[in-house]
This record gives structure tokens, sequence and C-alpha cells, in this order.
DNA sequence: CTCTGTGAAATATTTCACAGCA
DNA sequence: TGCTGTGAAATATTTCACAGAG
């Protein structure tokens, strides 16, 4: 089924950055070769992974910077906008908020969300921290792309299933817990999982990232070898 | 070289994090069905993951939790204690250090750094932040296995620079930008890129994931599909 | 009869070599 | 000549089918 690796949709998006970076020091030109040595893969991998995407350089020449930045903006959509509303507003959904760098793409915070007395009217990052309840209202008078998850684990299938029936496409999920794709144990209706049916689910997991981390300290024979060398 | 996936150990981490569940649920025996089904993947690949390190069920009967938990957590190296500097503690960097679940399995903030004077100084999680000058002299003092960094993407590559120079095994990189394995544009120095050698960085990036949610959202027959399921 | 462990087959991904265009 | 774009080869990973232990 994936006919493009899921793993060039990763390196798409740090090429993009390299792009970035190019452009604001004023460079108009890169190659799959330069690219490749940026972003930590071989060159053939670059140029394989434009590929599934279209022809963006000029042979013998490489690419120009800003034709191929714009090319993978389009391809990774995001040349247009995406309404987010955040669900968890403690200190990480805090810190997500308040990142800087999601609204150069024309992702915009509308709406955050808790449960927590504590933190429900808060102003943050100009927003006032709405109550979870009242998210499906919220959804009936803002359009909503997506939702971040930034509750506990044990409340994140429960969140999970509210951004769902708010009507969301993509969950970013942060918690530390594998969010189900479908409606489980809701007494009574025995499966509304088409209502998952499209929704994608990306996880953003640090602790996660730090026992791998310590498995590949223990065993650094194991961690993918460095790009190797295109040929001189 | 990868003899073992990188995505296994993913997975690995994953089967843990629901042994934990299972065993505060007091659930006592699980199976590859089982874990597969909580986990979003094949019970093949349960078997096969499991596999790479051993043999931990009992045929007919499945595996028990304590015992296969204990397992995971030796094979991942959670089983001893891990000492953790973080870098750069803006909001994300305090995020990070007041999560719960790091010192489940004695992963221990010893140091925290920045360079900001309105941080530095500040009490954090019972620390006190000090200058990243001060980060060589303290690991003089303090057995430091990993490094955390949380600062600004231009301040990174220099960030994991000192952390390397302070001697750390493992790099947890939340910043959008890679991190290159080498010494760069030290004047007057051809090649200090041994001090690299073995060093491990692992990436925790959320903006990545924000961007890959887009591009799914908007091609998601490109998303891997559900796990199959074992026949019946 | 059940469910694990595993060699073999099927797929997926990466690497390569080189044709082709500037 | 230089560097991209791409079919084909090489690897890596996943899926499968079934032998084997309880």
């Amino acid at each position: 089924m994936a006919e493009i690796p899921t793993a060039a949709i990763s390196r798409l998006v740090t090429y993009l950055r390299i792009l970035e970076h190019l452009e604001l020091q004023d460079v108009s030109r890169t190659s799959s070769n330069d690219l490749a040595d940026r972003a930590g893969v071989s060159a053939f991998q670059v140029r394989k992974d434009l590929a599934y995407f279209g022809r963006f350089g000029t042979r013998g020449m490489g690419y120009t910077v800003p034709i191929l930045k714009r090319e993978l903006v389009r391809v990774l959509g995001l040349n247009r906008s995406w309404n987010v509303v955040i669900v968890g507003m403690g200190r990480l959904g805090q810190a997500i908020a308040n990142y800087p760098g999601a609204s150069d793409y024309q992702f915009q915070y509308v709406g955050l969300f808790d449960v927590s007395p504590g933190v429900v009217g808060q102003q943050v990052r100009g927003l006032t921290v709405g109550h979870m309840n009242d998210l499906t209202d919220f959804t009936r008078t803002h359009a909503v792309d997506m939702g971040f998850l930034a509750v506990p684990p044990e409340r994140a299938q429960d969140a999970a299933q509210a951004l769902v029936d708010a009507g969301v496409k993509g969950i970013l999920n942060f918690a530390p817990t594998v969010i189900q794709p479908r409606t489980t144990e809701r007494p009574g209706l025995q499966d509304l999982s088409d209502e998952w049916r499209g929704v994608i689910v990306e996880n953003v997991d640090f602790l996660a990232g730090m026992k791998r981390l310590a498995f590949y300290i223990l065993n650094p024979h194991l961690k993918d070898a460095p790009a190797p060398e295109e040929p001189a």
C-alpha cells in the first residue's frame, strides 16, 4: 500500500527545513549532494525522495533553492492554512502553544481546551482556555482541521474520541500511549468506528525517544549506520 | 548493518508500556495477539520483534506479564540508572523536566543549563539552573550519560558539541534541526570528530510531526495501512 | 488444541549505475 | 563535463506458514 515510504515524508520535512535555512542565508542553488550532507542521508536518497513527487532540478546544475522550497511546501500541504486545537493545556500544552515556528506555515491555534479548573479560563497566546465539554460546541462554529493531544496518557483515548467526534481529520498525539483508531467501550453502541475512518494519528513521544536513546547507547552497533557517501 | 530494525526498538518500547498498563490492572497473562491489538501492529510482528532478543513466552500459553516486562526492561537498558542534563530551560525544557514518567526507570535529571539571565539561577524540580559555561566543570564532578537538547535550532549544533565535549554518550534532540555528528567550523582544528564516535542522537521533533500530519491528512491513502489481522 | 518461535517467501526500501539533458 | 532522474539490483523488513512445546 505504501508506494511512498513513510520515512521519505520525514526526510522531505528535513529537506524543506534545510532549504529555509539556505534561503535565509541567500544561497540560491543547491544539489542532491549538498542536501544529503546537511540532512545526514545519501544523495541517492535525496534524489529518489524528490523523484516520488516530480522533477524539480536541472541536470548538470542542481536545484534552485526557492523553487525546490516552493515545491516541497506544496507537496507537504503547507501552502494552505490549518486550524488547530490543543487539548491539554498543562505545562506541555502551553510549551507547544508558545513554541515558535508553528505559525510559519499558517498553522493557527484556534482553540485551547483542558478540564482542570486551574487552567480553564486562563489566557494563553491570546486565547482563553476552554473546558473540554465545550469542544463540540466550539467546532460547530469553527472549522478545525487537527487536534494536538497533550493530556495524561489515561485520558488520551477519551480526548482523542472527543476530537474525532468534533470532526478533526488528524491528531498529533504527545501522550505516551497508543491511540486506538476506533471507538472503544461505548456502552450501548456496537461500532461507531466509521467516525475514525480517514483520521490520521501521528505520535510525538518524548519518553519513547528517551528509552530508544538508552537502548542505542548500550547497543551502538545496532544504530543505523551513517549514510554512505556518493562515490567521488 | 541493522540486523535489528530500528522500528522494532520503537515497538518494544510500546509493548513495555502496554505491559506496565496490564500489570497495573493486575492482568497476569497476555499473548502476541493481545499485545498486537493494543499496539496496533500484527501478531507476527510482535513475535518477531521479541524473537530478536530471546524466547519469553510459553507455547500454547502466551506470555506472563511480569516476566515479559522484566525482560523488555533489561533489553532496553532500563534496569540501570541514567544521569541526564537538560540544555535549554525555556518553556519546553521546563515542560520536559517536569513531565511525569521520566523517573519511572531511574532517568535522573542531575543538571539543568541555559544561557539566558532570566532563567539561570531559577529553581526547577529542586535543581538550580546553571549557565552553559559551567557545563564542562559540572561534568568533571558528575557522571552524565545523556543530554536533552531543548534550545532554539540556531544554537542546537553548538550546544550538542558542548554536550559531546562534556562526554555524554547520547543526545535527545528536541530542536527542529539536524545535529551533524561531527565537529564543524572549529577554527584551527582539522577534524576532532573522534569525539563524536559512538554518540547517539535521537530526535523528537514536534514541528516535523505537525507537517507529516498535514501531509497525511491530504494524502490518507499513503499512510501505512492498519496491521493485518492474524487469520482466525 | 493453543499459541509461540522461526525459516522461508513476499514486500518494501534503499542503493546503485548509468542514461540523458544542460 | 556535471548533476539529475530512474530502472534495476541489492538489502532490509514484514508477512506468512508451520513445526514444536505445553
